[in-house]
DNA sequence: TAGTGGTCTAGACCACCCC
DNA sequence: GGGTGGTCTAGACCACTAT
């Protein structure tokens, strides 16, 4: 009969869609060019906004395009590379990173991280809060957990919280040696604290990058940094594939 | 008024019902045990099922919930701790990996690759394809790409295609000397024969790694391996953080 | 065949940004 | 105020799995 070779894997229509719109990025697109909004392109494409929406939250995902609400959909550059494991490991703080530390306080770490530092559940520790842009934009956030007794020389007299504090407790990390890290990278969603720092909406799709610090024989301390997923692409090793580029 | 302390921050019905979820998942539930269908869910809170659904995505996205078609939706172990970065550099295949090298063609690499590698466009380049599996279940499915230059010993007589093929391939490559490699983490969907070998369906979330091997200051393989984001934490550096558990 | 999750529709209203 | 994306509803049908 006159049927085409179809009808064998009824294919999804969001599926078809993304091919159709990641095929039109590719050559009829410029980066930062804004898309018709969501009704018209439902309407352009025969299918109701929920499925159109289903094809640009995979597109987004993989990078490709940008949603903000209230302006538009835009065309989104390639990914920036961001390095992340540094061949020579220091501790963090150190080295020209475009780190600002924000603040600090004292308190008990979460089950998962008190699990990755030595110490019993309760102790409190020192919670330095960090935030990392590259080019203008904010690619992490970064809580950074160090036990009271990896910073012993610590003053009192230091703040007893702040962004000064944060810097205080960066400089006495930086007096121990460093005998190397341990890095895990996983999926996650931004908690609305992180979501606020990176400019995204609670649950926004982050890399979770978990970092342990080993000095002494023990656990120095321990970074969990959350890295925008949608601009983001890690880096790691000898030197980093910075040059990747559109 | 007797008004409650909210009001201010209207959070969305799904965000709130993940983090109940969330607590039930943590106090109620055990490993592998079968929830609820989604209607009945979605009925006992009192919401759409299209809103219930939306919570479950992100529960699966964040490693705490397995969903399949015509089952129905278990509670996930602890993500798994997969090795990818190996201090002691080596070619892939070296090693007691659980890699299985399935098959090999030569082909002309995406343009993407082809960026990586020094070659001209439409060059051809050995294909292999292998997966990888931990603990019985697939964790990633990888395109290794290899120039043919990088292995001028592969004999004509060896299989031209095929497993054994692919074997060869690898052979060849780890007589050679490896000076460095580099790696790049990011987020990913997953294509429909990655998706197969995975387990999982097209368009499920993978963490993306691409791996460059140099060798005689040039880039002699450049590996691409999809890893499943619901199930892997990807483990870096000195000694492997494996030893987080549940 | 019965039950599950996956896809799709056609609406509605809300939060946010910019003019 | 007008336009954007974000949330939500109440249905329907489909693809897959197990029995």
């Amino acid at each position: 009969m006159g049927t085409t070779q179809l009808d064998t894997v009824p294919e999804p229509k969001y599926w078809h869609l993304k091919t159709v719109l990641t095929d039109a990025l590719d050559s009829e697109f410029a980066v930062g060019e804004i898309l018709p909004n969501e009704r018209e392109l439902a309407a352009r494409f025969g299918v109701a906004r929920a499925t159109l929406r289903q094809a640009l939250e995979q597109l987004e995902l993989e990078g490709r395009l940008q949603r903000r609400r209230g302006v538009g959909t835009t065309v989104a550059p390639p990914r920036m590379g961001v390095a992340v494991g540094d061949t020579e490991h220091s501790w963090p703080g150190a080295g020209p990173d475009a780190w600002l530390a924000v603040d600090c306080a004292d308190a008990a770490p979460p089950a998962a991280v008190a699990r990755l530092l030595d110490t019993v559940g309760g102790e409190l520790v020192h919670t330095v809060r960090r935030t990392r842009r590259t080019h203008g934009q904010p690619v992490a956030a970064e809580l950074l957990y160090v036990p009271t007794g990896s910073v012993p020389g610590l003053a009192a007299l230091d703040a007893p919280s702040g962004a000064a504090r944060a810097r205080a407790v960066l400089r006495e990390l930086q007096r121990l040696e460093l005998d190397g890290q341990d890095q895990a990278v996983e999926l996650g969603s931004a908690r609305a604290d992180d979501a606020k720092q990176l400019d995204r909406l609670p649950g926004a799709p982050v890399l979770v990058v978990t970092t342990r610090y080993f000095t002494a024989g023990r656990t120095g301390a321990v970074a969990v940094a959350t890295y925008r997923a949608d601009t983001c692409r890690l880096t790691f090793g000898d030197s980093g594939m910075q040059l990747l580029a559109g």
